[in-house]
RNA sequence: CGGGAAGUAGCACAACUUGGCAGUGCGCUUGGUUUGGGACCAAGAGGUUGCAGGUUCAAAUCCUGUCUUCCCGACCA
């Protein structure tokens, strides 16, 4: 197999990343385009991957209390417009249901962007005494946001995430919720996905629309540019005034409850691409794969080599996702680079060859090593490779994120890296919305957040010079 | 919403300049031979050339309009 025949199909990464980006979602069949401008079909193998990140974060969520349950995908109009901040936020990109039939409606529908509004609304009519509360709501839904620009899994006018919303008695509970939530967000990324994280907290011009705090989860592609991978909003009582959530407290007094919302979206999937994917194709982190282990007999119409192949599978379905690959119309070499493209963690090669000896070949996908392995040992060598992987994964991306991570004194520092290496920025900055506006506007680049755990790494803001409040990770973004 | 490029079979493209039977490679189907890093032989299927209009005996090709996609900037998960 030549290099050249293989770029053939998957565009290389140094070469067009956009494009290598596109060519994995379409060739691995995680998703398609269809006929409906900027929305995307999920196909099977990409769906999959989604419920194994659903199916894991919906345990997380109830271990904690959260329930799930649903609300309508259509709200209509006069719920949308009690927040003003909310409303502003969103409107240009949202769809409305005018008529139906030839009938007009009295009052038009919005194709719901975020269900804040239509849920504050029951919560409203839920909610009597700080004895019911707090109410730990979540939803598996589609949302719709009409964006001019689209980009398979990370931006498309259709996505489905999970939305959770609460509410509280008391601002230290909620605002303690919401950091909650952030923590379990980061485990999804970090023990699930295997992408490193930086955790910390919006500046007052990136806040989501309506929210008092925004928390967020940031992540660096291989091509240098963050992505926003989940975000906890503390609300406090910005929509429970509007929409009338009250209960009467201790005390017997009337008071407004204290709310949050936080949501994780099929982004998380764009998300797994950039941060592991490679020249040969998606990379995916065991505990999320779809096939964990793909079994590749060398000659399919050798009946001993079928044989052994079938006993192997018995052995660990149940144990691991697990698949054949017995298709006798494409040769091991295209099965090996397909499994590859895949991003399926491990293969095992059985042949002629193997059975003489009572071994065979597995390979691992992160580092395409190729190990011997005995026959009666193989359950236990893949559940040790498998573990392996998933650490080995978490290492690389956390080795590429430090590398990409640099500290910029003053803006032309700032510049220059943006424009060599890119990656995430450290800066010491004034609190000023003016400055990240200033850098905005120079760069392109944004504030990505104010970390938690703060260095000081000098005194003057990067940008004006005045004293320096926070540390702020800046960074082009997705 | 500004700046640039492109739309021809599932995919990548050729034919367009100079109008004259719709082509090539990959993929796909069937049969056979193969199988340790993208196999080979043979026979097939697949098209309203993005869409609409115009010029012409004749349009993928020339003209006008329109839609879509991709890349670079402003907005967003």
């Amino acid at each position: 197999m030549s290099k050249d025949n293989y770029v053939e199909q998957i565009t290389n990464i140094d070469d067009d990343f956009a494009k290598w980006y596109t060519d994995i979602v379409i060739k691995a069949k995680l998703a398609d385009y269809t006929e409906t401008k900027g929305c995307i079909s999920i196909r099977p193998y990409g769906f999959e991957i989604w419920e194994n990140i659903k199916n894991y974060a919906d345990k997380k969520f109830k271990e904690i209390g959260i329930k799930n349950a649903y609300f309508p995908l259509l709200i209509p109009e006069n719920l949308l417009q009690k927040e003003k901040d909310h409303i502003e936020g969103f409107s240009p990109e949202v769809a409305w249901v005018n008529e139906i039939g030839d009938t007009k409606l009295d009052e038009r529908l919005c194709i719901r962007p975020t269900s804040e509004t239509i849920i504050c609304s029951m919560y409203s009519k839920w909610l009597s005494s700080y004895r019911d509360l707090p109410f730990l709501y979540n939803q598996w839904c589609n949302v719709l946001r009409w964006e001019k620009e689209t980009r398979p899994f990370l931006r498309s006018r259709e996505f489905l995430w999970q939305e959770g919303h609460t509410i509280h008695e008391t601002e230290k509970e909620a605002k303690e919720f919401t950091l909650k939530m952030l923590e379990i967000y980061s485990d999804i990324l970090e023990n699930l996905l295997a992408i490193p994280v930086v955790k910390g907290k919006k500046t007052e011009s990136e806040k989501f629309a309506g929210a008092k705090e925004t928390y967020t989860i940031e992540t660096l592609m291989k091509d240098g540019k963050a992505l926003q991978s989940a975000t906890s909003h503390y609300f406090g009582q910005n929509f429970s005034k509007p929409f009338n959530i009250k209960f009467q407290n201790r005390d017997g007094k009337e008071e407004y409850a204290y709310q949050t919302s936080f949501g994780i979206t099929t982004r998380l999937i764009g998300a797994i691409i950039m941060s592991h994917g490679d020249d040969r194709g998606l990379k995916l982190p065991p505990k999320i794969a779809p096939i964990q282990v793909n079994i590749i007999p060398i000659k399919t119409n050798d009946e001993k080599v079928m044989n052994v192949v079938n006993e192997i599978y018995k052995e660990l379905n149940g144990s691991y996702r697990i698949e054949i690959d017995d298709r006798d119309n494409y040769s091991v070499g295209y099965k090996f680079n397909d499994s590859e493209m895949r991003g399926i963690p491990l293969r095992i090669e059985i042949g002629p060859r193997d059975l003489e000896n009572n071994k065979c070949i597995i390979v691992r996908r992160d580092t395409l090593e190729k190990i011997e392995v005995e026959l009666d040992n193989i359950k236990n060598e893949i559940d040790i490779l498998l573990k392996d992987i998933q650490n080995n994964m978490y290492k690389m991306c956390e080795e590429r994120m430090k590398e990409k991570t640099s500290v910029a004194k003053n803006i032309e520092e700032f510049e220059s890296i943006i424009n060599n290496n890119q990656g995430f920025i450290k800066v010491m900055w004034c609190g000023d919305n003016a400055c990240e506006e200033k850098i905005k506007k120079l760069t392109s680049a944004k504030s990505r957040c104010i970390p938690f755990n703060e260095e000081k790494l000098y005194d003057k803001c990067f940008c004006c010079g005045k004293e320096a409040k926070h540390m702020v990770y800046f960074g082009r973004q997705y």
